[in-house]
DNA sequence: CGGCTGATGATCT
DNA sequence: GATCATCAGCCGG
């Protein structure tokens, strides 16, 4: 595992990610995702550990998931050791099969958790370990990896945190910053 | 098209 | 009561 969450953020690129339900498996790449880093004003754990972003303090690899807006469930890894708060946000998948009906049109950190049926039940589940939900990796390799600043924050706004694979059509927003 | 804004609810102060 | 790591729809050019 890499050792810090700008290099974690680079390494999620490309991996897939598996969702494993009753009724319905889908694997689906990570092609952009945003640092979020310890003693980072916009990170959930600036302010320190709280019921809702606990889990951004557990040991790197494990899932940080929270409503956001009322409305859009958010997908995160948490990215440091135990104690320390960061993590990565997921911010678009491209999608490589289902058992079940998938939709191909999936993008932005909000739509992907209701394609994959993401939800709160999963917050603090360990995502290097098979289950509903974890990480896998079918050997593909991210070559061209674009940055960017972060998407839709006010707080530390200059962080060049986002990444994302720079010719993958799925990426959601702006490739500027190669 | 690009920019603006209302909806919406869990969370924290 | 304020905040918010979103999104779809609306409006103007």
């Amino acid at each position: 595992m890499p050792r810090d969450t700008v290099r974690l953020a680079r390494y999620l690129l490309g991996k897939v990610l598996v969702r494993e339900t009753d009724s319905a498996i889908f694997l689906a790449r990570i092609v952009e995702t945003e640092g979020y880093l310890p003693g980072d004003a916009a990170c959930h754990a600036y302010r320190g550990i709280t019921r809702r972003n606990r889990s951004l303090f557990l040991r790197k690899g494990h899932a940080y998931v929270y409503i956001c807006y009322g409305i859009h469930t958010m997908l995160n890894v948490s990215s440091e050791a135990a104690g320390i708060g960061a993590g990565v946000l997921i911010r678009a998948l491209q999608p490589l099969g289902s058992t079940a009906k998938f939709n191909a049109t999936q993008r932005g950190p909000g739509r992907l958790t209701a394609a994959l049926k993401i939800d709160m039940v999963l917050d603090g589940i360990d995502l290097l370990v098979r289950g509903p939900l974890w990480l896998g990796s079918d050997g593909y390799r991210a070559t061209t990896i674009g940055n960017s600043l972060r998407i839709g924050i006010t707080k530390a706004a200059d962080l060049p945190l986002r990444f994302f694979i720079a010719d993958n059509p799925y990426v959601s927003g702006p490739r500027e910053r190669r």
